[in-house]
DNA sequence: AAATTAATGTTATATTGTAACACCTTTTGT
DNA sequence: ACAAAAGGTGTTACAATATAACATTAATTT
């Protein structure tokens, strides 16, 4: 099982995440041919910024700040396609936004745990549940291709704070 | 394992399906104490008229139709948040659309396949999985509270389709 | 250095989803 | 049966998310 469950939910050394992260990514580009702009990597920090997604407006806003000049929509979204498309981030499709992909490089099933009280995100593989997956499509011929699994409940902390507000 | 990957992907009484889904969220309606008007059921008519689902717009064009006069979005948008919270339809946040569901009273674990091709959604409901995702839950103190599981891929016949097209 | 390709800027607009308030309809209590 | 209350719908306006189309700039290739 890989997760980044530990660091999305506990405090750790964020700059040391990001900054591999952003290593990572640069390698997979030299590696695939294609070009990490100053743009595209402004876009993947910011995702990184926390273990928080981030709606388009919202990496519009961040981006205009961080590189002091006005962005338009569509500038993010390109960002966002082409991160997409190596891999390197996510689409949480419930929730309209961006979250950095913690292991980009592995073939892995898009298992999300979101937090509905603080909002953080923390991402899974697990090769049970995508064997699992893949044998409940065989058994209807369904050929699977690719899957988005977003569970939503309370993190750790947000759990703990409700447990202790309860016993007041 | 409760599916209806078989009259989803397959021809069938439509029909029958349509009048049970109905007549079963009458029941529930009355059970919870909650009205079915107009303007709900043929919403939930509609979501039932095929295997596909349907976004939020072209089911105000439906519905127009239907009933001969305007509808606005938040009609469309009462009808269907209504539909929601008796779980007797469901959203696909990756479509922007929505679904009637087969099996409305029972507990289940929101496992869509959606076919790529054609667009047709199967719905599964599989207590294996879904204790795998509690479990996996467990193990980082993720307190789960409910998902959204989404695969994309080919349905039966797309996949048939694509295979005697790449032999000819 | 010119030609080509890739990326970004810019404007406008499409699509999806809500807020707020007026009006009507059904239910409840007397 | 009637008034009061609650629930549902109509209407207008607008917020939030996403994309199309074309002009411009930057990087790469020849």
């Amino acid at each position: 099982m890989l997760t980044n469950s530990r660091p999305a939910y506990q405090p750790h050394d964020h700059d040391r995440c990001i900054k591999a992260a952003l290593t990572l990514a640069q390698d997979i580009c030299i590696e695939q041919n294609q070009r990490m702009t100053t743009t595209r990597e402004s876009v993947l920090r910011l995702l990184w910024q926390s273990h928080k997604p981030l709606g388009a407006y919202q990496l519009q806003d961040q981006l205009a700040k961080l590189l002091d000049k006005p962005i338009a929509p569509p500038t993010v979204y390109r960002a966002v396609e082409f991160l997409l498309q190596l891999g390197l981030i996510h689409r949480l499709p419930s929730l309209n936004a961006y979250i950095g992909c913690p292991f980009p490089n592995s073939e892995h099933s898009n298992l999300f745990m979101i937090c509905t009280e603080c909002g953080s995100v923390a991402e899974m593989a697990d090769n049970t549940i995508s064997n699992m997956l893949q044998s409940a499509s065989d058994k209807v011929n369904f050929t699977l291709q690719r899957q988005c699994l977003e569970l939503f409940g309370l993190c750790p902390q947000c759990c703990e704070h409700q447990e202790t507000a309860n016993n007041e």
